[in-house]
DNA sequence: CTACCGATCGCCT
DNA sequence: GGCGATCGGTAGC
């Protein structure tokens, strides 16, 4: 895991542009983590997004700065990690292959099966031990660790999981036929992209 | 394999 | 007071 952290100015950018160019990028927390192989883009313009409805205590991270953490709680009970990028606009981390400390990931899951520990947002942040405590900070520095690098496959475009709107936008981006993706594919690439 | 359900709580209406 | 960018267990096909 070398080379330099990926800039603020890469994230300063539209998140749906971002979350396609983060599948391959390796993510680590206090060492912990892996090479990026599903993510989700948010905005303000779309009805799914946090920041929808304005700025809000909780969604305060996502009109901070490019290029840093925003951490929420999601039903009560796990923790999920954003990437900022545009003003209102982040990237969420659903699934990375859990190359860097395996074992130190299966012991915070209680779980060994390598295709399921950092398959969703809410298992990832679990094995990373990424919390609120974490909502806000530079990803450019520890804990994180963000480097560039080449996804395992091609990536292709698909609705986004688990939303009551905006479930038309095909903004959710991972690998294809990766076996550590939270689910494969949906609605099968179009010809070309 | 898919489907449903309960857990649990901060946020917003 | 209702609801959700989820997960894991259980039931059923």
């Amino acid at each position: 895991m070398t080379g330099p952290a990926l800039p603020a100015a890469f994230f300063a950018r539209p998140a749906a542009l971002v979350a396609r160019e983060l599948v391959g990028c390796v993510l680590t927390v206090d060492g912990v983590g892996g090479p990026i192989v599903e993510t989700e883009a948010y905005d303000p313009t779309d009805p799914a997004s946090h920041t929808f409805n304005g700025p809000t205590r909780r969604n305060a991270s996502m009109f901070g700065p490019a290029g840093h953490a925003y951490v929420y709680r999601s039903y009560g009970l796990h923790w999920c990690l954003n990437l900022v990028c545009e003003p209102g606009s982040a990237v969420l981390v659903r699934a990375l292959e859990p190359r860097h400390g395996p074992d130190l990931m299966a012991a915070r899951r209680g779980l060994d099966d390598p295709f399921r520990l950092c398959a969703g947002p809410g298992r990832l942040c679990r094995a990373l031990a990424v919390t609120d405590a974490q909502d806000g900070v530079p990803l450019d520095r520890a804990p994180f660790r963000l480097t560039s690098g080449a996804p395992d496959g091609a990536v292709v475009a698909d609705r986004r999981i688990g939303l009551t709107r905006g479930v038309e936008t095909p903004w959710r981006f991972l690998v294809a036929g990766s076996p550590y993706v939270s689910r494969p594919v949906r609605r099968p690439p179009r010809r070309g992209a």
